[in-house]
DNA sequence: GAAGTCATGTAAAATGTTACATGATTCA
DNA sequence: TGAATCATGTAACATTTTACATGACTTC
């Protein structure tokens, strides 16, 4: 799933203009879905050539004019479409934090522990807008949404217990390296899990 | 971290093949990097130019001619820099499967069954491949490959359980509106997980 | 005999990221 | 006064995916 129809699928449920798009992607899709104003604008563009969506400027005093999106009748067909041809959609997570961690013999505990600290704030961060999302309306919401929603939040919720219960695994023992050399390897046992 | 960097890296571990490199990126790289052959050859080729990367051609009879490549001292400094420079290494999901769970409602619940299923399925698969390389020298790897084998299985395994107890979600009541309306709404309390 | 594995690559097309460019308003 | 928010876009660049092309050997 491209930008474009991602954008059309937002525009099932409410007109928006691009930069509404952006934030609602920032919002309630930030835990699976990015995409920048570099994306979202051609694809509105194109979207609109394409008669999928249409296009009306709207211009208030003392503020740069919006340009608000409606999806058409064909675009709402064609929307239902992608999803009707789709029964395999993909999950996929690209991990730089997961292969820098792979190599992480070759690299200095300080950073380590400074990647480690880095990912769980981030963590936190993301866990943190889901939890305001749920206090607010969740109970009106659809189906969709909150069974995403609370995917998103059992996932990283897991990732972050897992990554505070096992970073010593990553760090441990190192830090005695900078001494000159005790010689006396402490050898942990290698548990990971229960 | 781009396809480049990530066949330095495992060519610090050992020497290896293009095919190599994609063997392993199927392996312990698989639940969170993926690259085809289409981005290794070129990579390993832009290696080789920038002196990062040796290559001698191994042939062996009745098979096609290998190019093993070996990484050189810049290469392996030009890696460590790299780890190096880098304190806040992104962690970025794009799942197409939660883009269409959030539109569930717009989907026929026969197909958003066998969406679910799908993913169940490749989730036990990639499960069981980590599993499978627990099993075999897990004792003897070094802490990184445990660290981040040890991730995806727990990430993985939450995604699988919330999947397998809430598709209900997504699924339940709307079977039902295939009924000549019986006008009997059945209210479910919206439990997400506890 | 067909499918799958081993093995390498090229080239076009699709996609996305980043940097740039503009400009008013509001809040600290 | 400076930063953040609102608001739109372009263009260059980087990157990845996909399709194509080749060919021998092995296993069912």
């Amino acid at each position: 799933m491209d930008v474009k129809t991602i954008c059309l699928g937002l525009l099932t449920l409410d007109d928006a203009t691009g930069y509404d798009l952006k934030k609602q992607l920032e919002g309630s899709f930030n835990h699976f879905y990015s995409a920048g104003f570099g994306s979202i604008y051609p694809a509105l563009a194109q979207l609109a050539e394409a008669g999928l969506v249409e296009c009306s400027e709207v211009s208030e005093e003392g503020r740069p004019a919006r340009k608000l999106y409606r999806i058409t009748g064909r675009g709402r067909e064609a929307f239902l479409d992608t999803l009707k041809n789709n029964s395999s959609p993909g999950h996929k997570l690209r991990s730089e934090f997961l292969a820098m961690m792979y190599f992480a013999q070759l690299m200095d505990p300080g950073q380590i522990r400074a990647i480690l600290d880095h990912r769980l704030e981030e963590l936190d961060r993301k866990l943190d807008l889901l939890a305001e999302y749920e206090q607010s309306d969740w109970r009106h919401w659809p189906a969709g949404p909150r069974f995403v929603c609370g995917f998103g939040k059992a996932v990283m919720q897991a990732a972050r217990d897992y990554v505070a219960e096992n970073r010593q695994l990553l760090s441990d023992g190192k830090e005695l390296a900078k001494e000159p050399r005790g010689d006396k390897v402490v050898t942990r046992n290698g548990r990971v899990q229960a």
